[in-house]
This record gives structure tokens, C-alpha cells and sequence, in this order.
DNA sequence: CCCCCTTTTGACCATAACTGACATTTTTCA
DNA sequence: TGAAAAATGTCAGTTATGGTCAAAAGGGGG
């Protein structure tokens, strides 16, 4: 029950993988056709699944012999995250959460289930709370910043 | 003489049982068109027969390709997670969090770095978040709590 | 018959995937 | 040099799902 979307994500991984520098090389309008699709379906996925927040950088190119580079980040220190998150702290919604987690998890700093507690600490259980007098948007998305800042920071501590 | 509700219900249970890993995905609307019902009738199946408390995790993803996943949990000595749930709602301080967190790790339901992360979640986080208009006391507790809530929901879907 | 609890439904909401028209950038070559 | 060609980018709109909640319907015991 794989969507198009998701079938073009794998792909895309795969090639990453297989490349020797984590780095892979396409054309928007070839990858398009090979899947029959719209060429705005491959922004779609690189926006949706190669994120920063997935742990992927996206440049690219227009004109003739355009392209579209994807690589993928090499972390061993999450300090910068740390210091990101600071900055970024009004704009940290739940979907980035998720996909900084999926890229932990990806490179080792985080076990499975760490991540799943993560989760519900920064996700399931920010949901519903405005009884308690914190409206959804940036105020959570605050409260969310910190906590994760906190987690990181223990994270941190352990070293890899 | 069954409800519609109690055979959808026996409807999931057969799937679950028959599958490998015990767990089944199904798309709501599929599954309410067969059964010729409101698709939110099988929310109400789900809420009432596939829940936490009754051994089931259910995730779903809406959109394109949505689908609904129940999973069933193992479940073994869950019983005093769930009754330190229901009795620690409304307040819960520091120091019962340090208790519950080296206990959980005692019985062997999260590991030493598991439980750090818990803690930086629920209380170094909280202790840092007076600028976000979240005053210390009974609110911040609250808050507390339902980060415990859904931490242990979590734990709780481990099995041990 | 009435009350209460469970079941069932429908209207409205939220979100992921996908597309197409139009915009922008870069190269090519007459 | 400048117009045409070749790429990619953007964004709003459409389609396909699932979620929520309150209200109606059903059903069993007093």
C-alpha cells in the first residue's frame, strides 16, 4: 500500500546509498517520466522526505543541463542542532520533531524506543492540553523547543 | 444477537489473529463501505474495542494512501503502570517522577538512558519555561503529568 | 413507559498526495 | 545579443483519506 510518493522516496534513498559519498544527482523531468507523474510530484517528495529536519541538504539548478542534488548530511555533533533550535524555537512544528527523531534514530545517537518516547513526550502529549491555558501555535511550539533542547542536551551527554 | 459494532470487532480480532506479527492495516473507508456503515462507525469500533486499556496500539495516517494500523500489544504486569496513570491525573511533583522513573527502570521496563531522557522531558524542561507563561505550581504539574501520561501509554505498548 | 447506556449516523474538519498552470533561471545558437 | 529552448521552482487547487463531535436511534431493565 506503497503511494507514489513513498515509491519515489525509496528510490531516491536507494540511490544515496549506493553512492559512495552520500551524494546522488538527478533530473527532475527524467525521474518525472520514469514514473509517469507530474515534475512538481519530485518537489513534493523532496520537500516531504529529504528535509533538513530528515537530515538531507537539496540544491539544484535550472535551465539547460539543470539538476537536482540531494545529500545527505553527515552528523557527529548535535550541538549545532542545539544552537539551531534556539533560534528556530517558534517555527519547531510536530512534523519537524518527528523527522529530527527519524534522523537520529537513522544515525545511531538514538535507540528505537527513544525515539518513540520522544515522540510522546514532544507530540502526543502537547496535543491535548488547552485546558490547561497553552493555545496551539508558537507558544507550544515554544514549550516543544524546550523540551527537546532538554532531551538533546542529555543526548549530548552521552556521547556516541 | 450481535451489533454491528461487535461484528466488525470480531471482524478486526480474526484479521489480527491470522496475521504473523499481530497487527492488521485496513483503510476506514474500504472497511465501512463493506460493512455498509459510517465510516465513523469504525472509529467508534476502534475507540471502544481496540483500545490501550483492552491490549491495542492504533495508528493512522490520513491523505492520499491513508490507512489505519492495529497492532496488538503483549500485554504482562502493565496493571500498576495503568493504576499509577489514573491515580497521579491531576497532581504529580518532581519527586514522584524520580520515584516512578527509578522503579520503572528497577522492573526493567525502560533502560538507565531511557528514563534520563524522561526526566529531562519532565523535569529540567519544566524547570526552565517560566518566560513561557506557564507558572510553577499545580499548572506545570498538570502539564507534567500528561507528558508522564502519554511517556508510560508508551512504555506500555512495549510489553516487557 | 421511561431512563440510561450503547450504538450509529452525518455534518464538518484536518491532512497527505498529486497535478497543472505559470514563473524563473540558464544555456544554446542563429 | 537576444530569442528560443531547456530545466527547475512555486503555489493554489483537487482528490483521497482519516478524525471529531454532537445528535439521533436503539435496546434493556425498572
Amino acid at each position: 500500500m506503497y503511494s507514489l510518493c513513498d515509491t519515489i522516496e525509496r528510490y531516491i534513498m536507494r540511490l544515496i546509498e549506493n553512492s559512495p559519498d552520500q551524494v546522488v544527482v538527478i533530473q527532475r523531468g527524467k525521474l518525472a517520466s520514469e514514473f509517469d507523474c507530474a515534475p512538481s510530484q519530485i518537489n513534493y517528495v523532496l520537500a516531504t522526505r529529504f528535509s533538513v529536519f530528515r537530515g538531507f541538504i537539496v540544491e539544484s539548478r535550472r535551465g539547460g543541463s539543470g539538476y537536482v542534488r540531494i545529500r545527505k548530511i553527515p552528523i557527529d555533533r548535535i550541538e549545532p542542532i542545539v544552537a539551531y533550535l534556539e533560534e528556530y524555537e517558534r517555527q519547531l512544528k510536530e512534523s519537524d520533531v518527528e523527522d529530527l527523531l527519524s534522523w537520529l534514530e537513522r544515525e545511531n545517537f538514538i535507540t528505537h524506543r527513544e525515539g518513540q518516547l520522544m515522540k510522546a513526550a514532544m507530540i502526543k502529549a502537547l496535543e491535548k492540553i488547552d485546558d490547561l491555558g497553552i493555545p496551539p501555535g508558537a507558544e507550544r511550539n515554544q514549550l516543544r523547543s524546550r523540551i527537546l533542547k532538554e532531551m538533546l542536551l542529555q543526548i549530548l551527554s552521552w556521547g556516541k
